[in-house]
DNA sequence: TCGTACAGCGTACGTTGTACGATGTACGGG
DNA sequence: CCCGTACATCGTACAACGTACGCTGTACGA
């Protein structure tokens, strides 16, 4: 077969979430015997497993093993899974790196922001992967998104606006990283790379398609192959995608009579 | 634990894979016991579990016991569930039903497109969960894309730029899809619906978030958690990001000095 | 008429998250 | 100082999953 997981994240007691996310310490406990780990080192151990083969391999057994003690240990840090996808995304968006722009005009700014992004999920693919409609609600999701809104600050969108624009960003940058994880995810499990693929497609798709039923089909798609070496070029996609976007976040911004 | 599948298809040879999506006679054998099914039934049936209760539901055991037969049967008709899956999603394609929008503007158009796409997603939402980076070469994907780049036809753009426009607007609505499919898994798994969610951690979050470290944050997220109600509003993201997405695409249009 | 190609499918394996309960540790009240 | 108890650790078990293997029975071609 060949499922490539993604997951939710958020599914327990919000309260309990909040408390881990925030590393709440009035949560810890009193008695009992010395705990051999922390919560940082299973979140750690987690990200460097999601980060060299990718969410599959990141189950609670290959975790703990990792960390040299056993899968059910990691129970007594975590209610379960999906708190620690949580805990792992929002420790990722702690450790992106976030430069100045203040000063700049808001559409490099922007580009910025879509970039860091980019560079989040190349850094770690697995987070592209992982739902964001419930996102970890903790430090570093906060840092990010104070950050994030600052590029859409001062150019004369109300709050909803920015939050609108900021959303629309994310989610197409989000939607183009997810592209690269299928690929890497299709290439390790086909033994086949994306190029490869196209080709032995390419030429046995010819003999059933019909141009003449097909004409844009059979045209637009084979200049877009060659164009590519592909059906599909991520690279492309994201620059392509970005360019049009924030023209027409500009034509918003426009409109609304902004400054710089 | 709280996975939502997304799975991948494409995964076995290629020949094999366009010989079932196009329906292959030659392929069928001439000796033995008459077959029970065929395997339009088999993707019909897979295509209602997944309808009714998600991909996830989509087991081979499911789909055998929904025939009246037993899960390794289904081997006899499909080398695996990847195929399945290719299946299921070029017979979705098929099925969608495409208004003739010839003489309209291209902005209508292509918003047409965008629209018939979420109807798709709307009607099948797991099909927004399955990557499309090598997607199913057959006649249900050949006759959309046809269809789809006739929205995108003699408006001054070139043909890798008509490819482009489209896989720009598909990314998105698909982006926009997959939410939706998040929002139901959520409240399927976690008894709690977006609106719960959201109203549980709002309040928790206020006490943790200084304002002071935190202005825009503040400010903006709770502006954009009043106006949806929760942290995330699909369907006006998609409105939002469509009208933002055909403006951008219009100003590439008018550079290559457009008719119509 | 019968060899053989094929349909159907019962069983089995390795994988997952995690519930349960046994075992051992170390803190705090007497 | 000492022991009851709260807690950490984790072996075992279970119900899913896709699918490999090999058996049984069918029906076509020679």
């Amino acid at each position: 077969m060949a499922p490539v997981a993604t997951a939710r994240s958020s599914a327990g007691d919000p309260a309990r979430t909040l408390r881990l996310l925030w590393r709440d310490a009035a949560a810890a406990p009193r008695r009992g015997p010395q705990r051999a780990l922390d919560l940082d080192a299973v979140v750690a151990a987690a990200i460097a497993v999601a980060d060299a083969e990718g969410l599959d391999a990141v189950t609670m057994r290959r975790v703990a093993e990792e960390l040299g003690v056993g899968a059910m240990t990691l129970y007594t840090y975590l209610p379960g899974k999906a708190e620690l996808l949580d805990l792992m995304l929002d420790a990722a968006y702690a450790s992106m790196p976030r430069a100045d722009a203040t000063g700049r005009p808001w559409r490099e700014r922007l580009a910025a922001v879509a970039d860091e992004n980019r560079a989040l999920f190349a850094a770690h693919a697995w987070a592209a992967t992982v739902s964001t409609l419930r996102p970890p609600l903790g430090p570093g999701l906060m840092t990010k998104y104070e950050h994030e809104l600052a590029a859409l600050d001062g150019i004369g969108l109300d709050d909803v606006e920015m939050d609108d624009c900021l959303t629309l960003v994310l989610t197409f940058v989000q939607a183009s990283a997810r592209d690269a994880v299928d690929a890497r995810a299709a290439r390790h499990q086909s033994a086949m790379d994306d190029e490869q693929w196209w080709a032995a497609n390419a030429g046995l798709l010819a003999r059933l398609l019909d141009p003449g039923t097909h004409p844009l089909a059979s045209r637009v798609g084979s200049a877009a192959g060659a164009a590519h070496g592909s059906a599909h070029d991520p690279e492309h996609a994201y620059r392509f995608g970005l360019e049009r976007l924030l023209d027409g976040i500009a034509a918003l911004v426009e409109a609304r009579g902004a400054p710089r």
